[in-house]
DNA sequence: ATAAGATGAATGGCGGTTCAGTCACCCGCC
DNA sequence: GGCGGGTGACTGAACCGCCATTCATCTTAT
């Protein structure tokens, strides 16, 4: 009679934590105490306290990563399906601070020694960038010149710094509401002149 | 008779060990090691194991911001100025891989609970980024409505995501070479239209 | 009654920090 | 010039608190 999701509770109770005290500060105690259980409870769902944090990634990463695909599915083209990824990204991360604080900052604590874990799940979020700029560039409407990956890094660095900031300013403004500057900036950037 | 430059040959000693293993996953003895001096003597020029890591980032992040300071006083406009500052940033990380390992890395992990140590030294490469951009903006050569705040994250972003990269991928190219093609893509991006 | 889940006190080891002792060097005195 | 004692850097073994993990025991559902 294992509880199904008691796994879910686990993951979701060590977000808040994390995101209050970072991953290596955090106790397994404190999560526990967090989701209302035992320490000991813990180790029937999870091997070790990396774990958590591993699966807890990869987890979020894939359902981020997902929703994104989905939601610009719908869009016409490749400039204005970037718009819409750059307002979801920012979107779901401000309508999550909790989430918003670990994946910023937790993870790059992570990339060092979980790096192999979440490897997949990163590049599949920069495969989706890369693709949807090959496909302005067919489109004709970006540089047929334009290196992608660097594009696609730089998008995602922009982005990121955005959040990044955002999350250690205390989120003291509406993330969202910067995305059409970076829009812009980076669509502006990536046209054909 | 104190040795003037151990606690210099320390923080080095750190930089190579910190980028190898991770702060949290350095043992001071592995640093003293390193530096070939016991693990005691650190403890006469550093008061706590977060404190060599607080002193290594200031006075590194401030010796880079220097650097790049100095080197684009010289150039004629703020486009040159910009290009020049991109192409320093991969230059100066390229450089200095151990170092750019614990900037890229390290300073992420400290960013959350070192914050307040190390937020000066960030802000002024922040406020010399903007500097320019403000400048770019009074010659009439970015736009005028240009958000010269995001538009700095958004540079630093992709710099830095880049670098990243980079050093995530071990390093398996020249970092330097893709500065124009970074620089490119920015410049377009805030340029008059 | 049974078994599976849950508990949380106990364990074990890790590692930052300390500190009693060693060593090299200097200075003043004979 | 040699001697003795003082100074302070340096050492590294030992300390000690912390915390991930375990497991004997308890609960609860069926």
């Amino acid at each position: 009679m294992r509880d199904p999701d008691k796994p879910q509770q686990i993951i979701d109770a060590a977000v808040r934590v994390f995101a209050r005290k970072g991953y290596y500060n955090s106790r397994v105690s404190d999560i526990a105490k967090e989701a209302g259980i035992a320490a000991g409870t813990i180790y029937l769902y999870f091997r070790t306290k990396d774990d958590i944090l591993v699966t807890l990634f990869r987890e979020k990463m894939t359902e981020f990563v997902g929703t994104v695909r989905k939601a610009i599915a719908d869009e016409p083209d490749a400039v204005a399906k970037l718009r819409r990824l750059i307002h979801l990204h920012f979107e779901l991360l401000e309508g999550r601070p909790e989430l918003a604080e670990v994946v910023q900052v937790e993870q790059r604590q992570g990339q060092k020694f979980f790096r192999g874990a979440s490897a997949h799940e990163i590049s599949s979020y920069f495969a989706l960038i890369g693709s949807v700029l090959e496909e302005g560039v067919a489109e004709g409407r970006l540089r047929p010149t334009l290196p992608v990956k660097i594009a696609t890094k730089t998008l995602f660095g922009a982005m990121d710094q955005m959040a990044t900031s955002w999350v250690l300013g205390k989120r003291g403004y509406q993330l969202a509401d910067t995305a059409d500057a970076v829009a812009d900036i980076f669509l502006q950037g990536v046209a054909v002149r």
